[in-house]
RNA sequence: GCCGGGAUGGCGGAAUCGGUAGACGCAGCGGAUUCAAAAUCCGCCGCUGGUAACAGUGUGGGGGUUCGAGUCCCCCUCCCGGCACCA
């Protein structure tokens, strides 16, 4: 056996003999039950950063796992290629999104590949492939012609001097980031999902989850936010004739102490009456500038202005003012809301300001109202009662709902709903580097989708953005063709499909890769579910949503069996550093790589120009902040086991880890010193693994730490997914072979059984190693999970703590077996207790069997 | 602003069901080995007092429940993620 332990050596040979022999190959012939482990599939930005090693690397410690425990398993990847990142990169460089796309995924795979995950790389897939969003346009079509997808008018971020829609993130305080020009809103036709009809399914399904995390269930059902509230109206006349300006409220109970209604700037009702009121079409403009972000919207100064127009209250016949107000999102309900300040803080806020009535019509026992400050109970639903309402007064929440609901449809001007906050499915990006949307316009049929045998509409790949529109609607060649209707001359659509579209569906393409035929074939019934899914948590709400969404999708196009795409779910926590940043004249940040920042006398200054950088906090590490840090030169360093080791046991995974290079040295050291205990055991020649009958004390000892052990690592591993715990265990279990004496037969054979158990319990996490270091221990053999030995954990004695009221006094030991009354009495007559009693008895004895005994006195 | 999560030694973290707070590792300190260094091995390592035994104190802050709270309940602070066009 080699000495010394070489990682580069090892890790090269083990990567060669499995790709010859393709051990990782999942095939779907097998009596084994499947395993379908699958990682949240890498954006390729250029090369793999510290998020992805901390992902792959637990997605493939999961698999090797379900392996060794005998499972036929299937861990796929891919790329998820389309993305404005690329087009970035062709703005900044001049190079083609696609051929820039391309060179990112042949050198991540090759990272990729020398971590050793266990992946079968023949279902590899990009989806800026035409073989993969060929079937994305497919289902496009079909949906489309099903009525799920339909067009309508929405809200974008529109830069006036490049011409162009923002991305969200693309909008800085409210300008465009390139530009620097103030952003305004602009309506423009987009293509939508009917998410909304699959709302309520979304939501009870959350139940029948039982293997994903609960903050992300109730993160989906918030998002969802079903709720029973009652759409009403209010009457107003406009030129003479009847209208109704339409709201909805959660909280009916307190209808009659509306004071005014606001709508959005965008309302047909506040468009009308800015025709002949300057100032507030002026008002409305301002409105209309600015991101459509729902984090902005909701963090700005509530504005609002008088439209002038009155409405009647439908249930009092007061004469109710319309303001216009910029908090209010024309895309939720009607656009439009009631406005109680009396129990409502925002509208209390507004009231305030404006110098609008307030009506107090709510009362809790106990509790006065007053009009100088908001106090949490003028919103309490649980306590509070009618008053000032008229008929309805002393009735409870629920029952004054109800009864003004009947009223309300009584007089035909609202009924009880049930309302959703999820909002419809835009998916069209006027952008070029993504899934081209398989629609041509034609003048006389309309909107017209690609049939499917002249599908795929191919996207150029030549192309070089510029930052100014769409460079598609330049390509003559892209744009005319000819109604697949009519055959008049017609015109491409040149938007293209958000890009999470593509991510909603890989997860089944990876069963079935390689067919022509359709979209998926029978392979994925076999595959699906997936079993494990592991991802950032930063995808908790939309990637999971939508691709739940398109599961059901599939589902009702006949294409899967099954109701939920992920069985269990572990989200990761975000690999975190510190940001770094310059800000030139204009406002504009370059962003400094913590890897060129160094610490000087507590100021941050960047290495290559010798010239401070403001700290700009410790954030998600991103392509955007460039805080990403290469783990290339660790695995360069270390090797992969080391990097692998490392990451999987710094923090547990769903807890966000702050990067810090410490540590990684003591990875390596404890493979080192594992591979030289090997090398030493190895070296006093052949012995075989315990066999049971009578060890010495100290043998036994470690024997029962042994089995002890291999039920934590596999706990740990399978049920409680924390993967630095069971390192310690092996960590400690190691130490304590290191201490083992003894060069006899017997004992030497627990260390073969010891060091057996944990090459193969380390096998997941640190592969290359630990197939080493079997091949040398056991030549020939192959590796199986071991099994707990029961009589191995067997213990005669056990110390027991002792606690006088509740803190900790001494230590007994008694036989494991002991009753309570014998635990008891040793407890009492030890001298720890005695000092403390000084001869009286105690109030009263607390024994907790196996863990300790608390005196009261 | 709204929704979700988090805070434990100098640092990353452990404590799984309310029962020994600080496992395991990093850094640090002391020693062995070495001509010397690296590597390796052994020991110490929350804070305060004490030579020590030991005592007190300690899990972001404030209050509560309990024989017993890092863990449960209420209030607060700070940090992180998401907020529908970053992926």
């Amino acid at each position: 056996m080699q000495e010394k332990y070489l990682p580069t050596e090892i890790e090269r040979t083990a990567q060669a003999q499995w790709a010859s022999s393709q051990v990782y190959r999942a095939v779907e012939a097998s009596d084994r039950p499947k395993y379908y482990c699958l990682s949240m599939f890498p954006y390729p930005s250029g090369k793999l950063h510290m998020g992805h090693v901390r992902n792959y690397t637990i997605g493939d410690v999961l698999a090797r796992y379900h392996t060794l425990r005998g499972f036929n398993v299937m861990q796929p990847m891919g790329w998820d290629a389309f993305g404005l990142p690329a087009e970035n990169a062709a703005i900044a460089n001049g190079v083609p999104p696609a051929a820039w796309t391309y060179a990112n995924i042949d050198h991540m795979r090759t990272q990729l590949q020398a971590l050793g995950f266990a992946v079968d790389w023949s279902r590899e897939l990009a989806t800026c492939r035409p073989d993969y969003y060929r079937w994305e346009q497919w289902l496009f079509t079909r949906l489309f012609e099903k009525g799920v997808i339909y067009k309508k008018l929405a809200t974008v971020n529109w830069d006036p001097v490049d011409q162009t829609v923002l991305a969200n993130e693309q909008v800085i305080d409210g300008r465009g980031w390139r530009s620097g020009a103030l952003v305004e809103k602009r309506d423009i036709p987009m293509y939508f999902f009917r998410i909304t009809q699959y709302a309520d399914e979304l939501l009870s399904g959350l139940d029948n989850l039982p293997g994903w995390p609960e903050r992300v269930k109730t993160m989906q059902a918030n998002w969802i936010g079903k709720s029973v509230g009652v759409r009403f109206a209010f009457p107003y006349k406009s030129n003479g004739q009847d209208e109704k300006l339409w709201v909805f409220t959660t909280r009916a109970d307190t209808i009659m102490g509306v004071t005014f209604c606001a709508v959005a700037a965008e309302h047909p009702i506040a468009t009308r009456a800015a025709q002949d009121n300057p100032a507030l079409a002026a008002f409305i403009a301002e409105c209309k500038q600015g991101s459509v972000a729902e984090a902005d919207m909701a963090t700005m100064e509530k504005k609002g202005m008088d439209t002038g127009l009155k409405v009647t209250h439908p249930l009092t016949g007061e004469s109710i003012p319309v303001w216009v107000g910029n908090y209010v999102l024309m895309s939720y309900g009607d656009g439009a809301v009631m406005a109680v300040p009396a129990h409502d803080e925002r509208d209390f806020g507004f009231a305030q300001k404006y110098d609008l009535p307030i009506k107090q019509v709510i009362t809790v026992e106990g509790e006065s109202f007053t009009l100088d400050a908001w106090q949490e109970w003028y919103g309490d639903k649980q306590r509070g009662r009618c008053i000032n309402s008229g008929k309805y007064d002393g009735l409870d929440y629920a029952a004054a709902v109800d009864a003004i609901a009947a009223d309300l449809e009584v007089l035909n001007l609202g009924e009880k709903k049930t309302q959703f906050r999820l909002r419809d499915w835009g998916i069209s990006r006027q952008r070029y580097w993504g899934c081209p949307i398989p629609i041509v316009h034609c003048d006389s049929c309309g909107d017209v989708p690609v049939p499917a045998d002249q599908l795929p509409v191919v996207l150029p790949e030549d192309v070089v953005p510029d930052g100014s529109g769409n460079p598609l609607n330049k390509r003559a060649l892209f744009v005319n063709c000819d109604c697949p209707s009519c055959g008049e001359p017609a015109r491409r659509e040149t938007d293209t499909m958000d890009t999470f579209v593509e991510s909603s569906w890989y997860y089944a393409r990876y069963a079935c890769p390689d067919f022509d035929g359709g979209m998926l074939d029978s392979r994925a019934n076999q595959w699906l579910p997936v079993d494990q899914y592991v991802g950032g948590i930063e995808h908790a709400i939309l990637h999971l949503l939508y691709a739940r969404f398109f599961h059901k999708l599939m589902r009702d196009e006949g294409l899967v069996t099954s109701d939920e795409p992920f069985l269990n779910l572990l989200t990761q926590g975000m690999v975190i550093a510190d940001t770094y940043y310059r800000e030139s004249a204009d406002g504009k940040k370059t962003w400094f790589n913590p890897a060129d920042v160094t610490l000087r006398d507590g100021v941050a200054i960047c290495m290559t120009d010798d010239l401070p950088v403001i700290v700009g906090g410790i954030e998600k590490m991103s392509k955007s902040k460039n805080n990403g840090v290469d783990p290339q030169a660790l695995i360069d360093r270390y090797g992969a086991d080391t990097a692998r080791l490392f990451t999987m046991f710094a923090a547990p995974p769903e807890q966000s880890l702050e990067w810090s290079d410490a540590g990684v040295e003591g990875g390596h050291r404890f493979l080192k010193r594992l591979w030289r205990q090997a090398y030493e055991h190895v070296e006093g020649g052949e012995v075989a693994a315990c066999v049971g009958g009578e060890l010495p004390e100290a043998a036994k000892t470690l024997r029962r730490q042994l089995h002890q052990t291999i039920q934590k690592v596999g706990d740990d591993i399978e049920r409680r997914k924390q993967f630095n715990t069971a390192i310690a265990a092996v960590m400690e279990l190691m130490n304590a072979l290191a201490r083992l004496e003894g060069d006899d037969v017997i004992t030497r054979s627990v260390r073969q059984e010891t060091l057996e158990a944990v090459a193969v319990m380390l096998a997941p996490i640190v592969p290359h190693i630990a197939e080493a270091l079997y091949a040398e221990l056991k030549p020939g053999a192959t590796m199986v999970w071991p099994v707990v030995n029961e009589a191995a954990l067997v213990q005669d004695e056990i110390e027991l703590m002792v606690q006088v009221n509740g803190k900790l006094r001494g230590q007994i030991r008694v036989a494991a077996a002991a009753s309570r009354e014998i635990i008891e009495a040793a407890a009492l007559e030890s001298e720890a207790v005695q000092k403390y009693l000084e001869g009286k008895p105690p109030k009263k004895v607390v024994v907790v069997p196996g863990r300790l005994v608390n005196i009261v006195i």
